[in-house]
DNA sequence: TATTACAATGATATAATATAACATTACATA
DNA sequence: TATGTAATGTTATATTATATCATTGTAATA
């Protein structure tokens, strides 16, 4: 089941200026520091899925590439995406089987996510508290933490509100 | 991909004395009390999660059901998956895309589970200092949280010193 | 006990997600 | 230019999950 198609607006406040160019941006600067390659597909990639503002699945994102020109075939699709998480720059929700794209690029890192079950939409939020509970209650057990999917489902305020979908 | 068919033993300390009869009484205790019905696919799926030890695919899970007689058809699997699930009785390792049997049944829920990257174990812990921390989050921004995934990747005490796998 | 309604299962088909594998091309640098 | 590595093209296939509809079981009630 790929997420909606519904032009879901992350329904927690964020920084939408970070939404655009300024996620490119930083992309790009990011990538270059790190002495990478954000070659086009991988370029294009972030962007649908910043223009998308939304959660989105591998064959939903390959489908807009193809819009674009690149092969239909998944593991161009699954390869861009691949990269973009490994480097923060997307996140991957498992609940889901989608990504989007991280709005707190190289700032807030172990973001929890929240998926509305009646709306679908997705916000992302910075959850250092949660993030650092984990950590910690692996410390205690020598087990060492290299990646977190914190996800919660749930009804968001917007559609408690009736004013969801 | 599914999980790693090597038993590995969850690497926390658990209670051991729950892993066997005890989770499938208070299995047939809990569901009693709740008016449903645990069917001989249903508690037999609980049964191969509580003997396998580990997380398992739910394709692996229908193998062994299939040896036990039961029909070799992934909506065997899944629907009795799907009910222990909805029910506390299973969890669901998104990472994984695996399941589990809960092993604080009744008692701890909201877990988090711990995923070595070396040895593939997964050890499920009681977490409520994370699923609270999580909840607060949602609730400052007004969402109200039904059900999380808590889970965490890496490298597992018994991998750091050299004796995984 | 016959009726009825609902829950659960059987069975077939297919959808959705993801990866393996290998050939080819682009890129950086010796 | 030669060489090694990273990235992409391409085909095929593996893995995970669900839709659908017929059938059977179960429990409450007329």
């Amino acid at each position: 089941m790929p997420p909606a198609h519904n032009p879901v607006t992350a329904f927690a406040k964020h920084n939408h200026k970070s939404c655009r160019g300024d996620v490119l941006d930083n992309a790009d600067r990011m990538v270059r520091d790190a002495g990478l390659r954000l070659t086009p597909v991988r370029r294009r990639v972030l962007e649908i899925l910043v223009e998308g503002h939304r959660a989105m699945g591998a064959y939903q994102v390959l489908e807009r590439l193809a819009e674009d020109g690149f092969a239909k075939q998944p593991p161009v699709a699954y390869r861009a995406l691949d990269f973009l998480v490994e480097h923060g720059l997307v996140h991957r929700i498992r609940r889901l089987n989608a990504f989007a794209a991280c709005m707190q690029p190289g700032v807030a890192h172990a973001p929890a996510f929240f998926i509305c079950l009646h709306c679908e939409g997705v916000a992302e939020a910075p959850a250092f508290d949660v993030s650092d509970a984990l950590k910690k209650t692996g410390d205690e057990m020598g087990f060492r933490v290299e990646r977190m999917n914190i996800e919660a489902v749930g009804i968001c305020p917007n559609c408690l509100q009736g004013n969801g979908k």
